[in-house]
DNA sequence: TAACAAATTAATAATTATTATCTTTATTGT
DNA sequence: ACAATAAAGATAATAATTATTAATTTGTTA
């Protein structure tokens, strides 16, 4: 029998996923390991992320004009997702507030096992190419 | 030239929104119309729900298994969704707390324009129902 | 090491939500 | 009512994701 160990390839797509604060897409993934694992199929990026979520490695932040964006970093903390660019920016876990953080329930609701705070806007990149187009 | 008047049709959808709690996808408004408009087309839907919602009129709360739930409710606050069921609860306002609704802008980061926050998790309807199923 | 069993993958087809197109119908201002 | 414009229906097209299936890899055991 095989125990819980990481395949090659998925191993791969986590490495990738805890290197880079792109929190990245199927899409990206597969397009950044497809020069070392030519034999890479798209479908085995979708199915391992999958697969990391439901094993609660990595967690899924938004879904960005149609696609589904994930981070690695499960420490909680908030994010900035510019409506321009699509871009995800990582906040200090300060920007949680100690009361939101610690709810665990909430009465004639639920319970409560993740907490996602997203900032929409226009990042200052954009707000910058903006100004000078003008 | 017309307007800015609503549409027999626009207007039913959004009244519809409107008068109901449940956080609607396109698919759900189509179905709820159809009986009253009998030559309602889905393609109708998604392109005023999407025109709504550039007017500021509605928002988008979340992508819950790959459809697009709205919100008619423009005041802030957070929401609650049942990651069993899918149900989207509102929150009072007052779960969001001061601080973090006064924030507008982060420094090297961005504007902000709206203020997401969820918790998922499992509702209460749905912790009784798995306990039944014991 | 060889043979077997289970997990994983590639390739591809199938789904599904959403968007675009294009012709027809409805609506509004004059 | 009439012309101009907006909106709608029907349907085709996209695009992301999931399912399928046969082949490959990997681990296990004799």
């Amino acid at each position: 029998m095989r125990i819980q160990n990481y395949s090659r390839k998925r191993q791969a797509i986590y490495d990738l996923m805890l290197s880079t604060s792109e929190h990245p897409s199927a899409e990206w993934i597969y397009t950044m390991l497809k020069p070392d694992y030519p034999d890479l199929s798209l479908g085995t990026v979708y199915r391992n992320l999958k697969l990391l979520e439901e094993n609660g490695a990595i967690r899924s932040v938004a879904v960005i004009e149609g696609s589904e964006h994930y981070d690695a970093i499960m420490t909680p903390h908030p994010h900035f997702i510019c409506r321009l660019c699509g871009k995800i920016y990582d906040l200090p876990a300060k920007f949680l507030l100690p009361e939101q953080a610690n709810i665990k329930r909430i009465r004639g609701v639920g319970k409560i096992e993740i907490t996602s705070l997203i900032y929409y806007g226009c990042c200052e990149e954009c707000t910058k190419n903006d100004t000078d187009n003008v």
